[in-house]
DNA sequence: TTACTGACCTTTT
DNA sequence: AAAAAGGCCAGTA
């Protein structure tokens, strides 16, 4: 019988879905993201996930910051918070100076 | 296959 | 109240 049982899909199916769901000029993070995903504290999963797959499913992985509200990402891809700060803008984001965002403004709780 | 790490968050002291 | 440590789940090597 499938159908109740529904075997819920790879962990990265489910994060592309979610953040692909990510409103344009909202920002989510990564505890929301793994909470939709239905682990809450799978929230270090999205971001490794993220860190493999981000080219390869063009995921907005600029709307996903962590909960201080901004990209914790490791030292590497430091040239991302630039970055992110840039497609942010375009988007209507206002991103602080410190590549901080208003997570009570733009931050997306997502929906059930 | 197993083990380890990982863009975090939660809880405890 | 703040700080520190751990836990969690999945992907990669």
């Amino acid at each position: 019988m499938a159908g109740l049982e529904e075997m819920e899909k790879n962990f990265y199916q489910k994060v592309v879905e979610i953040i692909k769901k990510i409103p344009y000029g909202r920002v989510t993070t990564y505890g929301t993201v793994a909470a939709l995903a239905g682990s809450p504290r799978a929230a270090r999963i999205v971001g490794g996930i993220l860190n493999f797959s981000t080219d390869k499913e063009d995921l907005p992985w600029q709307r996903v910051i962590n909960r201080d509200g901004y990209i914790s990402i490791r030292g590497g891809l430091i040239d991302a918070k630039p970055l992110q700060k840039t497609l942010l803008e375009q988007e209507g984001v206002e991103v602080s100076k410190d590549f901080m965002v208003d997570l009570s403004k733009y931050g997306w709780v997502g929906e059930m």
